[in-house]
DNA sequence: AACTGTCTGTTGATTATCCAACACCGTGTT
DNA sequence: AACACGGTGTTGGATAATCAACAGACAGTT
Protein backbone atom coordinates (compact mmCIF):
# COMPACT_ATOMS: atom_id res chain seq x y z
CA UNK A 1 0.00 0.00 0.00
CA UNK A 2 1.99 2.97 -1.37
CA UNK A 3 -0.16 5.37 0.99
CA UNK A 4 -0.72 7.98 -1.23
CA UNK A 5 -1.71 11.17 0.94
CA UNK A 6 -4.15 12.38 -1.11
CA UNK A 7 -5.52 16.61 -1.14
CA UNK A 8 -9.21 17.40 -1.64
CA UNK A 9 -8.15 18.90 -4.84
CA UNK A 10 -7.07 15.82 -6.10
CA UNK A 11 -9.77 13.72 -5.10
CA UNK A 12 -12.38 16.09 -6.77
CA UNK A 13 -10.86 16.28 -10.20
CA UNK A 14 -10.09 12.32 -10.07
CA UNK A 15 -13.60 11.60 -9.68
CA UNK A 16 -15.21 13.97 -11.68
CA UNK A 17 -12.68 13.00 -14.36
CA UNK A 18 -14.37 9.34 -14.18
CA UNK A 19 -17.58 10.37 -13.16
CA UNK A 20 -17.27 12.06 -16.90
CA UNK A 21 -15.87 9.37 -18.65
CA UNK A 22 -18.75 6.61 -17.39
CA UNK A 23 -20.90 9.12 -18.51
CA UNK A 24 -19.80 9.30 -22.38
CA UNK A 25 -19.50 5.94 -22.51
CA UNK A 26 -23.42 5.66 -22.25
CA UNK A 27 -23.64 7.49 -25.08
CA UNK A 28 -20.66 6.94 -27.42
CA UNK A 29 -17.84 4.42 -28.15
CA UNK A 30 -15.33 5.07 -26.02
CA UNK A 31 -12.24 5.38 -28.99
CA UNK A 32 -14.81 8.49 -30.35
CA UNK A 33 -14.47 10.18 -26.79
CA UNK A 34 -11.40 13.15 -27.04
CA UNK A 35 -9.64 14.03 -23.76
CA UNK A 36 -11.13 17.53 -24.40
CA UNK A 37 -14.65 16.09 -24.50
CA UNK A 38 -13.99 14.74 -21.08
CA UNK A 39 -12.63 17.92 -19.15
CA UNK A 40 -15.49 19.54 -20.47
CA UNK A 41 -17.58 17.75 -19.23
CA UNK A 42 -16.07 17.55 -16.19
CA UNK A 43 -15.26 21.49 -15.79
CA UNK A 44 -11.67 20.55 -15.45
CA UNK A 45 -9.15 22.46 -17.44
CA UNK A 46 -7.37 20.03 -20.07
CA UNK A 47 -3.43 20.48 -18.64
CA UNK A 48 -5.17 18.96 -15.14
CA UNK A 49 -6.11 16.14 -16.88
CA UNK A 50 -2.56 15.38 -17.99
CA UNK A 51 -1.33 16.18 -14.39
CA UNK A 52 -3.26 12.76 -13.28
CA UNK A 53 -3.27 10.42 -16.22
CA UNK A 54 -1.53 10.08 -19.72
CA UNK A 55 -4.81 9.00 -21.84
CA UNK A 56 -8.26 8.38 -21.80
CA UNK A 57 -7.47 4.62 -21.63
CA UNK A 58 -5.30 4.95 -18.62
CA UNK A 59 -8.17 6.70 -17.19
CA UNK A 60 -10.44 3.75 -18.36
CA UNK A 61 -7.72 1.50 -16.69
CA UNK A 62 -8.21 3.15 -13.22
CA UNK A 63 -11.97 2.75 -13.23
CA UNK A 64 -11.64 -0.43 -13.79
CA UNK A 65 -8.99 -1.37 -11.38
CA UNK A 66 -11.22 0.38 -8.91
CA UNK A 67 -13.89 -1.18 -9.19
CA UNK A 68 -11.94 -4.70 -9.32
CA UNK A 69 -10.17 -3.82 -5.74
CA UNK A 70 -13.59 -3.09 -4.90
CA UNK A 71 -15.26 -5.96 -5.64
CA UNK A 72 -12.68 -7.89 -4.04
CA UNK A 73 -12.68 -6.32 -0.39
CA UNK A 74 -16.63 -6.39 -0.75
CA UNK A 75 -16.77 -10.01 -1.43
CA UNK A 76 -13.54 -10.57 1.05
CA UNK A 77 -15.66 -9.43 4.05
CA UNK A 78 -17.81 -12.41 3.29
CA UNK A 79 -15.36 -14.89 2.73
CA UNK A 80 -14.25 -15.27 6.42
CA UNK A 81 -17.82 -16.40 7.55
CA UNK A 82 -16.88 -20.46 7.45
CA UNK A 83 -18.91 -22.84 5.26
CA UNK A 84 -21.36 -20.57 3.61
CA UNK A 85 -23.72 -22.47 1.56
CA UNK A 86 -23.83 -21.49 -2.20
CA UNK A 87 -26.80 -20.47 -2.35
CA UNK A 88 -26.04 -17.62 0.11
CA UNK A 89 -22.48 -16.79 -1.50
CA UNK A 90 -24.75 -16.49 -4.70
CA UNK A 91 -26.92 -13.65 -3.00
CA UNK A 92 -24.11 -11.97 -1.86
CA UNK A 93 -22.69 -11.67 -5.46
CA UNK A 94 -25.84 -10.61 -6.62
CA UNK A 95 -25.89 -7.75 -4.11
CA UNK A 96 -22.69 -6.71 -4.86
CA UNK A 97 -23.88 -6.35 -8.82
CA UNK A 98 -26.80 -4.85 -7.98
CA UNK A 99 -24.93 -2.38 -6.00
CA UNK A 100 -22.62 -1.15 -8.64
CA UNK A 101 -25.07 -1.99 -11.49
CA UNK A 102 -24.63 1.20 -13.31
CA UNK A 103 -21.03 1.25 -13.30
CA UNK A 104 -20.59 -2.89 -14.20
CA UNK A 105 -22.92 -2.52 -16.91
CA UNK A 106 -20.82 0.12 -18.68
CA UNK A 107 -17.81 -1.16 -18.45
CA UNK A 108 -18.67 -4.48 -19.64
CA UNK A 109 -20.67 -3.53 -22.66
CA UNK A 110 -17.94 -1.64 -23.72
CA UNK A 111 -17.47 -4.13 -26.96
CA UNK A 112 -14.39 -5.03 -27.72
CA UNK A 113 -11.68 -4.86 -24.74
CA UNK A 114 -12.80 -7.89 -22.49
CA UNK A 115 -10.42 -8.15 -20.34
CA UNK A 116 -12.17 -6.19 -17.61
CA UNK A 117 -15.04 -9.11 -17.72
CA UNK A 118 -12.66 -11.67 -17.68
CA UNK A 119 -11.24 -9.90 -14.36
CA UNK A 120 -14.74 -9.78 -12.76
CA UNK A 121 -15.13 -13.15 -13.63
CA UNK A 122 -11.98 -14.41 -11.90
CA UNK A 123 -12.71 -12.39 -8.91
CA UNK A 124 -16.32 -14.04 -8.57
CA UNK A 125 -14.83 -17.28 -8.95
CA UNK A 126 -12.11 -17.42 -6.40
CA UNK A 127 -15.29 -16.16 -4.23
CA UNK A 128 -17.94 -19.02 -4.97
CA UNK A 129 -14.47 -21.70 -5.19
CA UNK A 130 -12.79 -20.30 -1.87
CA UNK A 131 -14.62 -21.98 0.95
CA UNK A 132 -15.15 -25.54 -0.68
CA UNK A 133 -13.71 -28.31 1.26
CA UNK A 134 -10.88 -30.13 -0.52
CA UNK A 135 -12.90 -33.40 -1.10
CA UNK A 136 -15.84 -31.21 -2.81
CA UNK A 137 -12.84 -29.74 -5.04
CA UNK A 138 -12.11 -33.01 -6.30
CA UNK A 139 -15.44 -33.63 -8.01
CA UNK A 140 -15.57 -30.51 -10.58
CA UNK A 141 -18.79 -30.26 -9.84
CA UNK A 142 -18.64 -26.90 -7.77
CA UNK A 143 -16.42 -25.60 -10.82
CA UNK A 144 -18.78 -25.73 -13.17
CA UNK A 145 -21.66 -24.85 -10.96
CA UNK A 146 -19.53 -21.33 -10.00
CA UNK A 147 -19.04 -21.02 -13.43
CA UNK A 148 -23.00 -21.20 -14.32
CA UNK A 149 -24.13 -18.75 -11.79
CA UNK A 150 -21.52 -16.22 -12.59
CA UNK A 151 -21.81 -16.07 -16.19
CA UNK A 152 -25.76 -16.01 -15.87
CA UNK A 153 -25.47 -12.81 -13.52
CA UNK A 154 -22.86 -11.14 -15.76
CA UNK A 155 -24.88 -11.78 -18.53
CA UNK A 156 -28.03 -10.62 -16.88
CA UNK A 157 -26.18 -7.67 -15.56
CA UNK A 158 -25.11 -6.56 -18.99
CA UNK A 159 -28.32 -6.56 -20.68
CA UNK A 160 -29.17 -4.16 -17.31
CA UNK A 161 -32.38 -6.25 -16.08
CA UNK A 162 -30.31 -6.69 -12.74
CA UNK A 163 -32.43 -3.82 -10.85
CA UNK A 164 -35.43 -5.78 -11.43
CA UNK A 165 -34.12 -8.79 -9.89
CA UNK A 166 -32.94 -6.78 -7.29
CA UNK A 167 -36.57 -5.50 -6.53
CA UNK A 168 -38.15 -8.59 -6.48
CA UNK A 169 -35.48 -10.24 -4.76
CA UNK A 170 -37.90 -10.13 -1.20
CA UNK A 171 -40.81 -11.84 -2.94
CA UNK A 172 -38.32 -14.53 -3.57
CA UNK A 173 -36.91 -15.17 -0.32
CA UNK A 174 -39.99 -15.98 0.87
CA UNK B 1 -21.80 45.32 -13.45
CA UNK B 2 -18.11 44.89 -11.85
CA UNK B 3 -17.44 42.03 -14.32
CA UNK B 4 -16.33 39.29 -11.79
CA UNK B 5 -13.93 37.35 -13.95
CA UNK B 6 -14.74 33.84 -11.99
CA UNK B 7 -12.08 31.19 -12.02
CA UNK B 8 -13.61 27.66 -12.34
CA UNK B 9 -12.08 27.07 -8.74
CA UNK B 10 -14.19 29.97 -7.25
CA UNK B 11 -17.50 28.99 -8.89
CA UNK B 12 -16.98 25.43 -7.35
CA UNK B 13 -15.95 26.43 -4.19
CA UNK B 14 -18.37 28.71 -3.76
CA UNK B 15 -20.84 26.35 -5.39
CA UNK B 16 -20.57 23.83 -3.09
CA UNK B 17 -20.95 26.48 0.13
CA UNK B 18 -24.38 27.62 -0.87
CA UNK B 19 -25.31 24.28 -1.64
CA UNK B 20 -24.44 22.89 1.89
CA UNK B 21 -25.72 25.78 3.71
CA UNK B 22 -29.11 25.22 2.07
CA UNK B 23 -28.89 21.88 3.13
CA UNK B 24 -28.00 22.08 6.78
CA UNK B 25 -30.63 24.77 6.70
CA UNK B 26 -33.32 21.95 5.94
CA UNK B 27 -31.89 20.13 8.85
CA UNK B 28 -31.73 22.82 11.67
CA UNK B 29 -31.63 26.50 12.49
CA UNK B 30 -29.59 29.61 11.05
CA UNK B 31 -27.87 30.24 14.34
CA UNK B 32 -26.98 26.64 14.91
CA UNK B 33 -25.04 26.24 11.88
CA UNK B 34 -21.64 26.81 12.56
CA UNK B 35 -18.87 26.99 9.72
CA UNK B 36 -16.70 24.22 10.20
CA UNK B 37 -20.07 22.36 9.69
CA UNK B 38 -20.51 23.81 6.33
CA UNK B 39 -16.96 23.45 5.58
CA UNK B 40 -17.21 19.77 6.39
CA UNK B 41 -20.24 19.13 4.71
CA UNK B 42 -18.84 20.89 1.20
CA UNK B 43 -15.69 19.38 1.75
CA UNK B 44 -13.83 22.59 1.30
CA UNK B 45 -10.89 24.11 3.60
CA UNK B 46 -12.73 26.62 6.83
CA UNK B 47 -9.78 28.91 5.62
CA UNK B 48 -11.10 28.70 2.17
CA UNK B 49 -14.84 29.41 3.43
CA UNK B 50 -12.85 32.92 4.80
CA UNK B 51 -11.75 33.68 1.72
CA UNK B 52 -14.98 34.04 0.45
CA UNK B 53 -17.45 35.40 3.03
CA UNK B 54 -17.03 36.59 6.34
CA UNK B 55 -19.36 34.21 7.92
CA UNK B 56 -22.54 32.03 7.38
CA UNK B 57 -24.74 35.66 8.06
CA UNK B 58 -22.61 37.02 4.57
CA UNK B 59 -23.05 33.32 2.70
CA UNK B 60 -27.01 33.52 3.49
CA UNK B 61 -27.52 36.98 2.31
CA UNK B 62 -25.44 36.05 -0.65
CA UNK B 63 -27.34 33.38 -1.58
CA UNK B 64 -30.94 35.29 -1.09
CA UNK B 65 -29.54 38.26 -3.66
CA UNK B 66 -28.93 36.00 -6.17
CA UNK B 67 -32.20 34.40 -5.96
CA UNK B 68 -33.69 37.84 -5.92
CA UNK B 69 -32.07 39.03 -8.77
CA UNK B 70 -32.32 36.11 -10.52
CA UNK B 71 -36.59 35.83 -9.85
CA UNK B 72 -36.17 39.89 -11.17
CA UNK B 73 -34.96 38.23 -14.35
CA UNK B 74 -36.96 35.37 -14.92
CA UNK B 75 -39.98 37.91 -14.34
CA UNK B 76 -38.52 40.80 -16.08
CA UNK B 77 -38.20 38.58 -19.56
CA UNK B 78 -42.32 38.07 -19.51
CA UNK B 79 -42.47 42.08 -18.41
CA UNK B 80 -41.77 43.08 -21.74
CA UNK B 81 -45.11 41.82 -23.59
CA UNK B 82 -47.61 44.50 -23.26
CA UNK B 83 -51.28 44.25 -21.50
CA UNK B 84 -50.78 40.65 -20.52
CA UNK B 85 -53.79 40.14 -18.14
CA UNK B 86 -53.98 39.29 -14.42
CA UNK B 87 -54.13 35.40 -14.80
CA UNK B 88 -51.16 35.30 -17.61
CA UNK B 89 -49.00 37.21 -15.05
CA UNK B 90 -50.04 35.21 -12.22
CA UNK B 91 -49.19 32.03 -14.25
CA UNK B 92 -45.69 33.62 -14.58
CA UNK B 93 -45.52 33.96 -11.20
CA UNK B 94 -46.33 30.64 -9.87
CA UNK B 95 -44.16 28.94 -12.85
CA UNK B 96 -41.15 30.61 -11.03
CA UNK B 97 -42.02 29.81 -7.29
CA UNK B 98 -42.32 26.36 -8.48
CA UNK B 99 -39.21 25.85 -10.38
CA UNK B 100 -37.52 27.37 -7.69
CA UNK B 101 -39.51 26.21 -4.88
CA UNK B 102 -36.81 23.99 -3.34
CA UNK B 103 -34.67 27.05 -2.33
CA UNK B 104 -37.21 29.11 -1.63
CA UNK B 105 -38.94 27.32 0.60
CA UNK B 106 -35.88 26.84 2.58
CA UNK B 107 -35.41 30.70 2.83
CA UNK B 108 -38.87 31.90 3.40
CA UNK B 109 -38.82 29.15 6.50
CA UNK B 110 -35.96 29.92 8.29
CA UNK B 111 -38.31 32.04 10.77
CA UNK B 112 -37.11 34.92 12.16
CA UNK B 113 -35.44 37.23 9.78
CA UNK B 114 -38.60 38.03 7.11
CA UNK B 115 -36.14 40.44 5.30
CA UNK B 116 -36.31 37.93 2.39
CA UNK B 117 -40.00 37.34 2.07
CA UNK B 118 -40.21 41.30 2.31
CA UNK B 119 -37.93 41.75 -1.15
CA UNK B 120 -39.65 38.83 -2.47
CA UNK B 121 -43.11 40.34 -1.70
CA UNK B 122 -41.61 43.69 -3.07
CA UNK B 123 -40.46 42.30 -6.70
CA UNK B 124 -43.39 40.06 -7.12
CA UNK B 125 -45.57 43.33 -6.52
CA UNK B 126 -43.48 45.26 -8.70
CA UNK B 127 -44.39 42.72 -11.54
CA UNK B 128 -47.72 42.69 -11.03
CA UNK B 129 -48.59 46.17 -10.69
CA UNK B 130 -45.79 47.68 -13.71
CA UNK B 131 -48.13 46.96 -16.90
CA UNK B 132 -51.35 48.53 -15.22
CA UNK B 133 -52.54 51.83 -17.00
CA UNK B 134 -52.20 54.81 -14.73
CA UNK B 135 -56.38 55.15 -14.91
CA UNK B 136 -56.70 51.22 -13.24
CA UNK B 137 -53.76 52.47 -10.48
CA UNK B 138 -55.96 55.55 -9.59
CA UNK B 139 -58.45 53.03 -8.11
CA UNK B 140 -56.65 50.65 -5.56
CA UNK B 141 -58.16 47.66 -6.65
CA UNK B 142 -54.77 46.53 -8.46
CA UNK B 143 -52.94 46.66 -5.14
CA UNK B 144 -55.27 44.84 -3.58
CA UNK B 145 -55.17 42.06 -5.93
CA UNK B 146 -51.83 41.33 -6.25
CA UNK B 147 -51.19 41.59 -2.72
CA UNK B 148 -54.02 39.13 -2.48
CA UNK B 149 -52.41 36.31 -4.86
CA UNK B 150 -48.93 37.29 -3.94
CA UNK B 151 -49.93 36.71 0.17
CA UNK B 152 -51.76 33.56 -1.41
CA UNK B 153 -48.64 31.84 -3.34
CA UNK B 154 -46.45 32.62 -0.41
CA UNK B 155 -47.92 30.75 2.06
CA UNK B 156 -48.75 27.99 0.06
CA UNK B 157 -45.61 27.81 -0.96
CA UNK B 158 -44.30 27.65 2.81
CA UNK B 159 -46.46 24.75 3.25
CA UNK B 160 -44.43 23.18 0.77
CA UNK B 161 -47.44 22.01 -1.26
CA UNK B 162 -46.30 23.97 -4.76
CA UNK B 163 -45.32 21.30 -6.43
CA UNK B 164 -48.97 19.34 -6.30
CA UNK B 165 -50.18 23.03 -7.27
CA UNK B 166 -47.68 22.77 -10.55
CA UNK B 167 -48.83 18.96 -11.07
CA UNK B 168 -52.36 19.99 -10.88
CA UNK B 169 -51.82 23.09 -12.81
CA UNK B 170 -52.84 21.26 -16.56
CA UNK B 171 -56.37 20.22 -15.14
CA UNK B 172 -56.89 23.71 -13.53
CA UNK B 173 -56.17 25.68 -17.25
CA UNK B 174 -58.79 23.49 -19.21
C1' DA C 1 -10.66 27.81 39.71
C1' DA C 2 -8.39 24.92 36.68
C1' DC C 3 -9.50 21.74 32.86
C1' DT C 4 -11.58 20.00 28.45
C1' DG C 5 -13.36 20.34 24.23
C1' DT C 6 -15.05 22.85 20.36
C1' DC C 7 -15.46 26.62 17.25
C1' DT C 8 -13.34 30.76 15.66
C1' DG C 9 -10.58 33.83 12.75
C1' DT C 10 -6.01 34.30 10.94
C1' DT C 11 -1.43 33.16 9.24
C1' DG C 12 2.56 31.16 6.13
C1' DA C 13 4.24 27.80 3.39
C1' DT C 14 3.04 24.36 -0.06
C1' DT C 15 0.61 22.38 -3.77
C1' DA C 16 -2.96 21.99 -7.40
C1' DT C 17 -5.45 24.01 -10.79
C1' DC C 18 -6.27 27.47 -14.10
C1' DC C 19 -5.48 29.93 -18.29
C1' DA C 20 -3.33 31.25 -22.43
C1' DA C 21 -0.19 30.13 -25.59
C1' DC C 22 2.48 27.17 -28.41
C1' DA C 23 3.93 23.82 -32.12
C1' DC C 24 2.39 19.52 -33.90
C1' DC C 25 -0.46 16.46 -36.37
C1' DG C 26 -4.28 14.44 -39.10
C1' DT C 27 -8.41 15.29 -41.93
C1' DG C 28 -10.96 17.34 -44.91
C1' DT C 29 -11.87 21.66 -48.25
C1' DT C 30 -11.22 24.61 -51.76
C1' DA D 1 -0.85 22.27 -53.03
C1' DA D 2 -2.28 25.52 -49.78
C1' DC D 3 -5.50 26.08 -46.30
C1' DA D 4 -8.59 25.96 -42.30
C1' DC D 5 -10.01 23.22 -38.55
C1' DG D 6 -9.97 20.62 -34.35
C1' DG D 7 -7.72 17.68 -31.14
C1' DT D 8 -3.17 16.86 -28.93
C1' DG D 9 0.47 17.25 -25.55
C1' DT D 10 3.30 20.57 -23.17
C1' DT D 11 4.85 24.82 -21.01
C1' DG D 12 5.15 29.07 -17.54
C1' DG D 13 3.16 32.30 -14.73
C1' DA D 14 -0.91 33.65 -12.11
C1' DT D 15 -4.15 32.33 -8.86
C1' DA D 16 -6.73 29.60 -5.64
C1' DA D 17 -7.16 26.06 -2.32
C1' DT D 18 -4.91 23.13 0.87
C1' DC D 19 -2.95 21.92 5.29
C1' DA D 20 -1.13 22.63 9.74
C1' DA D 21 -0.65 25.58 13.28
C1' DC D 22 -1.83 29.29 16.39
C1' DA D 23 -4.06 32.10 20.04
C1' DG D 24 -8.43 33.54 21.67
C1' DA D 25 -13.40 32.96 23.10
C1' DC D 26 -16.80 30.32 25.16
C1' DA D 27 -19.56 26.50 27.60
C1' DG D 28 -19.65 22.64 30.32
C1' DT D 29 -17.13 19.49 33.92
C1' DT D 30 -14.83 18.23 37.59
Amino acid sequence: MTSEKLDRRKKYTRMVLKDSLLKLLKQKTFSSITVKEICELADINRSTFYAHYQDPFQLLETIEDEIIADMRKYLHTYNLQEKEDALRMTEKLIQYFSAKHEELQILLNKSGELSFERKVRHVAEQFMMNKMTSEEKNTHLPEYVSKFIISGSIEVLKIGYLRDVRNHQKKWRS
